[in-house]
DNA sequence: AGCCATAATTAAACGTTGTTTAATAAAGAG
DNA sequence: CTCTTTATTAAACAACGTTTAATTATGGCT
């Protein structure tokens, strides 16, 4: 059962990929793990490490793509539904809409963004994200000054992405727990209106370490 | 080397919760396991067995430790210092103390606020530190419901820690890097602007799906 | 065609993990 | 002093990421 070379390198690659995603899609709380992967594509454990350096490095290729796919949602929503709802929310929506339908492509992104690791496909789409995102803010908040559209940018980034760690993962089967995009939509239209209305300048940069 | 009996069952209950704190402390990305933990104490790894059930119970006790030193620490702050700066603003500086200078602890917290699992002493004290919040923000914003109040509270205690999360783990290294207690801050601060400037509600939870 | 070097694939092994089980050794009761 | 009980340990288990050695197929050469 050895050697078939049905596949290509980049072939190889991409199925590790695509085995990872249906990994996860038919069950968010699998363990994916190096096993599970190459018998899922046929192969054997080995195989993976002539594709990838180690496991990390397929996690991260897998969540360099589940990015790239979140940012062009973003970006085809905020397109289509320009004016009829504020973008920024829109934005945060595509987010919170990965993490509750792809809720296993979005475990793997956040435990991946604790990794410490800092790979460079993925640092490519979130900076493309918080383009978008600090693009939509200038419109928002035109008397603001770019830094501190960079800040709120990563504050509002991050914030979305706690209140799905937080709310997402806690079993909801707490009492007068709160619907994830109540939470949300909270925080972002309130943050946007003290972005908007306070005159009080966001705190500067020049005295972080 | 066996039996001692230097230690009753709550001895040994406190010496773990203590050992993982001086594992964690000393170096806060080690691997918490439970040979190096009951090690630490002076026993065989078996021994963790008879006190806990598992591994990630005596971690949810440790969680429940931080937790309560954390709302003690808050508690005590905005008690000293009030009048003087935003409570809430406060009470959110705590908690990136925390992840500051005790990024050990802070660690085991955040990855075990993801274990899905939730455990009773756990959710106690986010409670009472959700009670510290609400009741800061009520004087805040009196205009605010309850509910109002609880979704405010909720959507700030996770956009800290998703600041936290993100901004603290993924290495500085990275250009144009903003500082977290910057990115805190100002999340705190327009929000709350927000909240007590906008005029339009936030979102009932009665809309959502 | 047939052989050989090269490379892909696998099987097996290593060290470490959480957890369980059987053996050991200490403490207290009679 | 012996026996029962129980804390403690040593050893084992399965699963994990990763590495190594053994296979097996492929492509080039004569």
């Amino acid at each position: 059962m050895a050697r078939r070379s049905d596949h290509s390198r980049e072939e190889l690659k991409a199925l590790a990929i695509q085995s990872v995603f249906n990994l996860v899609d038919r069950n968010a709380d699998v363990k994916v793990t190096a096993r599970a992967v190459t018998k899922a594509m046929g192969y054997t454990v080995g195989t993976l490490y002539q594709i990838f350096d180690n496991l990390d490095a397929l996690i991260a290729e897998v969540n360099a793509n589940t990015l790239e796919r979140l940012y062009s949602a973003m970006r085809a929503e905020v397109k289509l539904r320009a004016e009829n709802k504020k973008s920024v929310l829109i934005i945060a929506e595509q987010y919170l809409l990965l993490s509750e339908q792809q809720p296993g492509r979005w475990r793997l992104l956040s435990v991946g963004i604790d990794a410490s690791q800092s790979y460079e496909s993925l640092n490519y789409w979130v900076e493309s994200i918080f383009m978008l995102l600090e693009t939509q803010l200038r419109q928002l908040a035109p008397a603001r000054t770019p830094e501190e559209i960079a800040i709120a940018a990563r504050a509002l980034w991050s914030s979305v992405h706690g209140i799905c760690a937080i709310s997402g993962n806690t079993r909801l089967k707490q009492r007068a727990q709160f619907d994830v995009s109540v939470l949300v939509t909270s925080l972002v239209n309130t943050y946007l209106s003290g972005l908007v209305l306070d005159t009080m300048p966001l705190p500067q940069s020049a005295d972080n370490k």
